[in-house]
DNA sequence: GCCAGATAGTTCGTAAGACGAAGAATCATG
DNA sequence: CATGATTCTTCGTCTTACGAACTATCTGGC
């Protein structure tokens, strides 16, 4: 009767456990581990982020977001600024030798995937971003019920600054990304 | 670039986080981290395992294997018996307690996924079924053995392994139960 | 100007999972 | 019986993750 949600979750499962694999490789060639590639890919992303952006973005609490950055620090991957506006922030963009490792860091997941996505057609990647994007929140948002169906003609959200970003809402910001900011 | 593959990416990092802080909070209620329980639905799976075919199918090392045994055992959920052909293996299965906990453990995923999924226009469910499968298939976790967890009868494959099987499995196919809501 | 409350990050303690290496039993084979 | 292979456990270590407590800073009201 389910089967289609059935299906959907073996797939899911599928997936968890391709991606987790993939990354257990990763971190053993790299040296980097998934959550700080994760951030590294934030960071690299927004161009400049806070501690909060990251955390919340990568979807942990600000503590481990600290040990990340702090591991990710160390290495000399990223370097934190206070902010001068609100020096209560601190803003963590990457260095030369974190950009370096991100590039040389082949993240099979990202390179299996990006180079047999593009090669479908382009109705199809519309629709797999979609579909990602809907079962995203059908997984994350909790108080998202009755939502209208994505329209999938809009799926560029014109760009939100990571600056502040109150509520959760952990970003997408696919439309454009400020490179270097 | 490639700003599709990206988002995609993207979406797909939420959908793994959504899906790791359901299980963090299935932890919390039920006491059963997510590996504990893949552990429970292993056992329940085959009656009886023997450490090595629980380590290989949870995908985890031996060594982790024996901590989240022994976790489980200490709780009294399985119990540790001795081959009595072979002394060199334990067969772990399960106690009517642990029985009593797999029962009671509710799969957040599974069930706010399926709920959620099923208020979804008939169009769009078709669309994320074949999506999942789509992307399933562009990360390659079409080689992967698919998990032998997800105790929505999904086991199909009978990773049967010709090493061991020497006191046969007194196993009992539970792998039916329709009603898994 | 100054104080109370909110906000941003960090530190600390803790817990879990995961791994490799080394060790102890036990089996199998020559 | 001796040697080597296997099965599992133990040990030490790493990484992620969290909550709670703490410091520094900003903001609004007086």
């Amino acid at each position: 009767m389910h089967d289609r949600a059935l299906t959907s979750l073996i797939a899911l499962r599928r997936i968890l456990r391709a991606t987790e694999s993939h990354a257990r490789l990763l971190a053993r060639e790299t040296g980097l581990s998934t959550p700080q590639l994760i951030v590294l890919q934030i960071v690299r992303h927004a161009g400049e982020a806070t501690a909060k952006t990251v955390a919340s973005q990568a979807g942990v609490g600000q503590a481990t977001a600290t040990a990340l950055v702090d591991k990710l620090e160390s290495r000399g991957f990223v370097r934190r600024q206070r902010g001068d506006s609100d020096r209560r922030q601190i803003w963590i963009s990457l260095t030369d030798t974190g950009r370096a490792a991100l590039e040389a860091a082949p993240d099979p997941l990202h390179e299996n995937f990006t180079a047999r996505f593009e090669q479908l057609p382009d109705w199809e990647q519309a629709m797999l971003v979609a579909a990602l994007e809907r079962i995203a929140a059908l997984l994350g948002a909790a108080g998202l019920d009755a939502s209208p169906v994505l329209h999938v003609g809009a799926i560029d959200h014109p760009g939100d600054h990571p600056g502040d970003h109150p509520g959760d809402h952990p970003g997408d910001h696919p439309g454009d990304h400020p490179g270097d900011h």
